[in-house]
DNA sequence: TATGAATGAGCATTCATTCAT
DNA sequence: GATGAATGAATGCTCATTCAT
């Protein structure tokens, strides 16, 4: 087989890629194939070539962030600081929301139990260790799961795109999430009595 | 094909409006007028008969919507259970968002401060009401506004339309957000450190 | 056969005549039948029921037109100006189509050597009246027949409509042809050298 | 399917733009997109490709048609023939407007003092020169502008394609036309009575 | 392999005409 | 006879996808 065009394809394999991530982050997931073609500087073609329906691309896109974000997440989970590094992720992702509407839709891909795509449950397997780390420096409640943080993080970013949203708000709302994260002072250690299921 | 006309109009302005509810329910307002149009068992002429455009029949759902959720809202309020009432709303919300996802498009118009249509500012101040009942019953904190409450509302009803959601799931996450505004037991009274501003 | 109702229809068929006149002067055949009901304050079925096509309302409105029109060209036949008269009518005819769409439509039907409508005809007839009385009168050349004298109108009716069109331009305009319809000053009584053939 | 891609985009476009000549001729503007497209053997979205608009596809049509025209009218103004060369272009004009219905919205369009496009402008000026040229060999009044011209030209035109149009019709039609814009043998050299304004 | 022209199903919307009341 | 709600073919236009070059 010859290889000698490979570099030339897989060049322009990242330029799409990188179109694809600004356009989606921009336009959501309505955003048109043709204008990420024209911004990565290709034919229409070769778009289709390297992906063979937009929802491929799609997910190509949503494989790359996830990869980005784990690698991320991962970081913050070897900084050695497990009491402030769940919060700060969480903040951060939502921070990340507002302008990357891509991010959205891989924390609802995250949040299902197992995805197809292996770097979407490394994402998941990080947030899951920041999430253990946190819990174990006594920061988040015991009985709190991955499962619905990930929808708790989820759902504040898909609010957090809507008409009204400012930083303020977002401290706001976070806060309230936060607090219901915190295990409670008086009765630490013990569930609450409305939860009594593990994760 | 079904026929009723004159003041019969009304049944095919209410079989449109449930064919909406129904298809952009499960397909997002992207959905096509000419699949409501078939699912009310209605000619599409019939259906721009009664709305002038698409815009305005996703409107008009949202309207009937919102003046539903607001009467159950009223009732609620005037329930005179204030402790519960406002839980109880939020949780029957994310219940039904799950097979509605027009539910979700109205919350989030809710969440903006004044909105064009009455219906949604009368949810709104609903809202409101249950919250302040709330809190004055001593059940969720001082320092929580509206605002957030419908963020945090709209975001959850988003989340639940994912494809992992379950009961289980939603009654944990639920927890977390519900610990998170209600008032503190050990600091009740005072406002946290984090946040000291009042709705 | 009851009869009662008819003093009724006829109203409305008349009030339909009307708004047609009127609607279809302003925005010319594309006006919409919708449009004409409501200005005649009745519904479109009624509407159809006078008239079975939009083809047909405006021929009906063509031949009221007819009509009003070939009952004036008789009075200024009858008027026993013969010299004044034609191109008075030629002038006048012009300058109403400028606000009168339908006029166009007329002159264009009346041109047609015989019409399916009497009313047409007999307008046809007056004209050419008009004509003879012109050429009687030493006004016009005796080989002008009436087909290139409608032929003419409808063309400066329909130039009229056009988006330059002043007063002035007409009158240059209604010159230049009015010019050639004269009897040539030094050749009058014998046909000129290019057109030998009569009417 | 006919296939012809790439450079030969270019003969789409033709083939295009002749369908698009033939049906708009058949049918005026309101012909619809499908039919020429399909006359054309080309799909729906290439034609849509290559015009962006329908209007768009009209103003080329009529841009191509301009330049046509305008070519063969300014070889008309250097044959060297003015006394005959305005009165050719004129029948010749009309004989054309009969099958072509597009030659008239382009001469209306031509009748406006300035147009956006500048080959109806070129137009414009083709007639200038040529009406200039006849006015100079004496053959056409000195009284008479390019606005009545494009006037008369657009108006017999328009008559040119209703019913009864016959070559003899046309012929005698133009006979007065001509015979108003020839320069009076009687008081050739000054302007008649009834106008004194200049082009 | 890259290109971009071609494709056509799909969409929202309009309007002359029909028909149950 | 009058009404106006219902109808649906037709229109201009978009966009993901295919395929000849």
């Amino acid at each position: 087989m010859t290889r000698s065009l490979r570099s030339d394809a897989q060049r322009n394999r990242l330029r799409i890629l990188e179109a694809a991530e600004v356009v989606f982050a921009m336009k959501g997931p309505s955003a048109s194939t043709e204008e990420i073609a024209q911004r990565a500087g290709v034919g229409i073609g070769t778009l289709f070539r390297h992906f063979p329906t937009k929802k491929a691309l799609l997910q190509a896109i949503l494989k790359e962030l996830a990869v980005r974000i784990a690698t991320e997440t991962e970081e913050l989970v070897r900084s050695g600081e497990p009491a402030s590094a769940f919060y700060e992720f969480f903040s951060r992702m939502v921070g990340q929301a507002t302008k990357q509407k891509t991010v959205v839709g891989l924390l609802a891909e995250a949040g299902i139990a197992v995805s197809v795509a292996k770097p979407v449950n490394a994402l998941r397997d990080a947030v899951e260790a920041l999430l253990a780390g946190a819990q174990r420096a006594g920061k988040v409640r015991q009985d709190v799961g991955v499962a619905e943080v990930l929808a708790l993080l989820t759902g504040v970013c898909q609010a957090s795109m809507h008409a009204d949203w400012s930083e303020e708000l977002q401290d706001r709302t976070l806060a309230v999430v936060f607090d219901g994260l915190r295990p409670n002072p008086a009765s630490d250690g013990g569930p609450s009595l409305l939860r009594s299921r593990s994760a």
